[in-house]
DNA sequence: CTTGTCTGCCCC
DNA sequence: ATTCTGC
DNA sequence: GCAGAATGGGCAGACAAG
């Protein structure tokens, strides 16, 4: 053996995972994955992760792991978690498993809290920076996954037809695949910084270079690994679970690893109230590298201290909700006062002015579609009343024919701003409790183009929300 | 370049 | 967006 | 009754193929 593939050998073999044969410098062994030993890492976490299943109180984290402090967390750890909840179908189960899983990666490597979270929940970065994996879910990942493992396409477009779910092809073309070496462990990070890397990926060639990200990904998968990635690739873990349930699942785990304040005496459910206020502070400050991090530092009852409506990152707008019949306002707000107010047919925007006068204008769902109204961006600061500094306005922006309607002003806002007809209007709206004047008020709303009506409180204890989803 | 295929925290 | 389901 | 998950059609934009 020359000197230079002498070293390659070496190399390869310091990052093999305990091979299970032997190999010496003559002979390749070649081992069916379905009959060689696991290694003692895999063996050793199988036997304990059903551990995750218990009841937080009487949960361990130093119980199931089996890596060393501040290591990086397996990718095998969280498949198996998720191989636990596949299992279940209440939600409080799945939470509790979450919740124990992350407690772990606390209590091992918080670094990983982090990347883990991302994973859990299903997403690669926050929804305002528009990263997206860009692939969908069938061609590009059939191919990554027939050249992974040695299969041609059409047969594993054909098992796909046949078992309706593209992980489950993965993780049978994998098990009756013949490896010659245990891949090098996959780590959650790993994981995770390769699907940004899959979204970053655009151009020319791009999918090419997205799907070889895929491919090198897939061939360090084993046992259930090959499933879960799949279905991350895929967008759709398909477990019962999404972003909610890793919330509530993050403030519990919080409330276990808690070194920086006790929860305040007046709480009786400290579990519950930090569930709700890391789903709220999300709301607000929808990023979890924030949220991660101030939980990591200053803790979760510290959280809405440390997490705020921050000036750039669109919140969850606050959502309607729909009725048919005029009546049933009246019966739904019968002890309240309130509004209705045109619903314009047109996009929801969420407008930001910074300090600075940078506009950034977001959709419904975070997309950032501040190039998409150029005028809007710029007729806000001259509508704007010079001691306005920073605003953030949610609205509807519709197209609009100037030479027509004319558009009644709504006073709360009206010290702020001025109205130019055509450019900037407030909601026309309408204070009443009289049916036959509501009836009237949808019908003209309808005749000039809009939806229908908007019904909002005028209580002063009524807030505005961002939508807790 | 033109044409065709595939995508989307889509839902306009 | 609408429809379905489990709690 | 609610929240969360699952599902579907349509259209504009990105990228690949020729």
């Amino acid at each position: 053996m020359s000197n230079a593939s002498a070293k390659k050998k070496r190399k390869l073999e310091e990052t093999v995972d305990t091979p299970p044969t032997r190999v010496d410098d003559k002979t390749l062994v070649l081992i069916s994955d379905s009959k060689k030993p696991k290694s003692d890492r895999v063996t050793k976490l199988k036997s304990k992760f059903g551990l995750l299943k218990k009841k937080p109180s009487d949960f361990d984290p130093e119980k199931v792991s089996c890596w060393e402090k501040r290591e990086r967390v397996p990718f095998m750890f969280l498949s198996l978690a998720f191989d636990l909840i596949a299992a279940e179908s209440g939600r409080i189960v799945i939470t509790h498993i979450l919740c124990n899983m992350l407690r772990t990666v606390i209590a091992t490597t918080p670094d990983d809290l982090l990347p883990t979270v991302y994973l859990a929940a299903n997403e690669i970065a926050p929804a305002h920076e528009g990263i997206k994996l860009g692939m969908g879910k069938g061609s590009y990942i059939i191919k990554a996954i027939s050249e992974a493992f040695g299969r041609t396409e059409s047969h594993v477009e054909q098992q796909y037809t046949q078992l309706g779910d593209l992980g489950l092809v993965a993780n049978g073309s994998r098990s009756s695949q013949t490896m010659i070496f245990m891949p090098k462990p996959l780590t959650v990070v790993k994981v995770a910084d390769t699907l940004r890397l899959i979204a970053k990926e655009s151009g020319k060639g791009s999918k090419d270079k997205k799907k070889d990200l895929m491919k090198a990904l897939l061939v360090a998968t084993t046992d259930c690994e090959p499933l879960y990635l799949t279905r991350l690739l895929q967008d759709n873990l398909r477990l019962g679970f999404s972003r909610q349930t890793v919330l509530a699942a993050l403030g519990q785990a919080a409330v276990y690893n808690e070194e920086h304040s006790k929860p305040p005496p007046n709480i009786k459910n400290p579990l519950d109230e930090a569930a709700t206020i890391v789903k709220e502070v999300f709301s607000m400050l929808p990023v979890y590298d924030i949220i991660v991090g101030a939980l990591l530092t200053s803790g979760v009852w510290n959280l809405p201290k440390t997490c705020n409506l921050t000036l750039g990152v669109p919140v969850r707008p606050m959502l309607a909700k729909a009725t048919t019949r005029v009546d049933l306002i009246l019966e739904k707000f019968k002890d309240t006062v309130f509004t209705a107010e045109y619903k314009y047919d047109g996009e929801r925007a969420q407008i930001y002015y910074m300090e600075d006068g940078t506009v950034e204008i977001f959709s419904r769902h975070a997309e950032r579609n501040t190039g998409k109204y150029p005028d809007v961006a710029l007729v806000l600061s001259r509508l704007k009343k010079p001691t306005v500094k920073s605003f953030i306005l949610d609205c509807e922006v519709v197209t609009f024919n100037r030479e027509k309607e004319k558009i009644l002003p709504l006073q709360k806002l009206h010290d702020s701003f001025e109205e130019d007809l055509g450019y900037f209007q407030f909601a026309t709206a309408l204070t009443s409790n009289d049916i036959g004047e509501l009836q009237e008020f949808l019908k003209a709303s309808i005749d000039i183009g809009c939806e229908g009506l908007m019904i909002k409180s005028l209580y002063s204890n009524a807030t505005y929300e961002p939508a807790k989803y």
